[in-house]
DNA sequence: ACCTATTTTTACAGCGCTGTAACTTCACCG
DNA sequence: CGGTGAAGTTACAGCGCTGTAAAAATAGGT
């Protein structure tokens, strides 16, 4: 059974391929008898459009590229759930691109191929603004996260150095003084991790405490197992502390085991942040304070953003912050509770 | 600047468009000179070539559509990550699709569009095997995870029934006698919570224990809040079990939690195993004892099957079973640590 | 130098659809 | 009852690429 194509419809209905066309999309000038007959011999030929005619046509495909460096973080995985979720409704879909790493991240880029996608939220962490703004883009892009951005390219991120001092006040007003910082990426440390030591700095510093560089330990950015360890290694050599501040919930779950293990009481002897509160955030005990990134907002704006470039805006970058909130529990409780 | 085509690169060189294809696409009968002179007209323009023409003229599109129930579950993104890797191997790309409810499995089924993916790997979860014979299917697909297929369809997936008698047989080995079940759906249990069941129930037969109704917790699949709630429930309600086989890692994760909080000892009081064996499963504290299906097996075998379709292949479903194994971790640990 | 076999290149006809612009039809009005 | 404008419909030219088949160029003998 060859393929069912608009013309044969239209032959069978005895009408322009247009008007099937007219029909297919909906198009609201199509008189109500015309319309019913199409519909008939589209049933009876079981019809169905087909997408690669339509794009090329069109010059369009309805679908984004989600570029993230990794699906099995979490976070990652959740927000690309969010984005799917909102790009559905404006009739988008999502491919899914996983970087992986800096030649990925390139590729990504200065994708060798045009016309797969109508545009791309990238998440770039390798990297740096000035090597994004040299590659040429055929296709309208916004980045995501925390990585800066050339200026002419959109950009949808948390204030992460505000977040991470909020954390440490968090902390400061738990009574806590020796506030660790966990997660730093070895030797070179990422974009967010750089913003998040930030504002731990800014905190400690607001509140009059010092920063002692042996409180940072590094090592198990979104990794559990390297967390614990990393941890770990740093308790076992001596790391005097009475809260962390993990720079993601998986370096936070990483911590809690590395805690747990050695029998030192969370948050009574020590009190632990998270940040991105992934679903797990809320169901491990003791359950993690954490950072929630407004991802639906997130997701809305960026989008949006996207939406203007593909439809031909082409003025500057545009760089919008989404909300962010702290959300207290049981790892280091609000001072209510 | 008007995108550069094909033949605008073919005009440039003085060669045939279809000259430049064959460069474009690396055939091999091209002669060293007109390759490097198209090379050089593709350089000069900055061509790129565009994939809707492509796809139109080749009827294929190089991308499948992964159609999952729900990205945030941790299983399933893995799953995706690990398929998204198999697939760019044969270059592929992944469209996703998240089924989250019968009604989208029913439209991702009888999509009314075709042309968009060449294949497509569905792990359903609200359809039956019939439901799903009756659509009519334009694009070949296969068929992942423990609903069983229709005769028509490929299918893999591991043998749960197997599996969970091996979970059960562990705990027995470890003298657990009174061992529970926790996360099924309830009213209407899902699938693959029925399979676990089934093997759960042969295990506890195999040992002369008796299947008692009281220790089956439903609620909490794949849903570490609502596992901890069903259980803390249940255990509040007097369940009295020495060991917990939990449908999957997060309903153990819940599970975790709800005993903690009753100061009930992992595994000491209460031996738990997990499902799927999650990244997370081996950094919470207690780490899970979980079932880990060979998921670079499953992707492969999928994909491979998947790949058949889409070269033509339309003969009977072949059904494939792919190995898993048990982990034994802290949370009912093997019989020699 | 001539013929055959092979490599390299080309012309051309689509792939299946939509945008444009123009055409036809029809209701409505003066 | 012709004129006007909107509603409904259509012909046609692509969108950018590749498959086919055949022509042109080259190589390999004798």
């Amino acid at each position: 059974m060859p393929n069912v194509r608009l013309s044969d419809v239209a032959k069978h209905a005895g009408v322009s391929t247009k008007t099937v066309s007219n029909v297919v999309r909906g198009y609201v000038h199509v008189s109500p008898g015309t319309r019913a007959r199409v519909q008939r011999a589209i049933d009876e030929l079981g019809y169905r459009p087909n997408a690669r005619g339509r794009n090329l046509a069109t010059g369009r495909t309805r679908m984004l590229a989600v570029a993230f460096p990794d699906l099995r973080i979490p976070y990652f995985a959740e927000l690309a759930h969010v984005i799917a979720q909102v790009a559905s409704e404006s009739g988008y879909r999502l491919l899914l691109e996983e970087s992986g790493g800096p030649e990925v991240e390139r590729a990504i880029l200065s994708a060798d191929e045009a016309g797969i996608v109508d545009g791309v939220l990238f998440q770039p962490v390798w990297l740096t603004s000035t090597e994004i703004a040299q590659h040429r883009r055929d296709v309208p892009f916004v980045l995501l996260g925390e990585n800066s951005a050339p200026l002419g390219t959109d950009h949808v991120h948390i204030d992460n150095i505000a977040a991470a001092v909020q954390v440490v006040e968090h902390l400061v007003a738990l009574g806590r003084r020796r506030i660790a910082f966990l997660g730093v990426e070895s030797p070179v440390p990422s974009q967010t991790s750089r913003l998040r030591l930030i504002g731990y700095q800014q905190g400690l510093e607001r509140h009059g405490l010092r920063v002692d560089t042996s409180l940072i330990v590094s090592g198990g950015a979104a990794d559990a197992g390297a967390a614990s360890a990393s941890l770990g290694a740093a308790l076992d050599g001596g790391l005097a502390a009475d809260a962390i501040v993990c720079r993601d919930d998986l370096a936070a779950m990483g911590a809690l085991r590395a805690l747990s293990e050695r029998g030192i009481r969370v948050p009574d002897d020590i009190a632990i942040t998270g940040w991105d509160d992934i679903t797990m955030a809320s169901s491990v005990r003791p359950s993690l304070t954490s950072i929630r990134a407004d991802s639906a907002q997130l997701a809305r704006r960026a989008l949006d953003l996207l939406f203007e470039r593909i439809d031909g805006f082409d003025g500057l970058g545009r760089h919008e912050v989404v909300g962010h909130s702290l959300v207290a529990r049981e790892s280091a409780p609000g001072t209510t509770s």
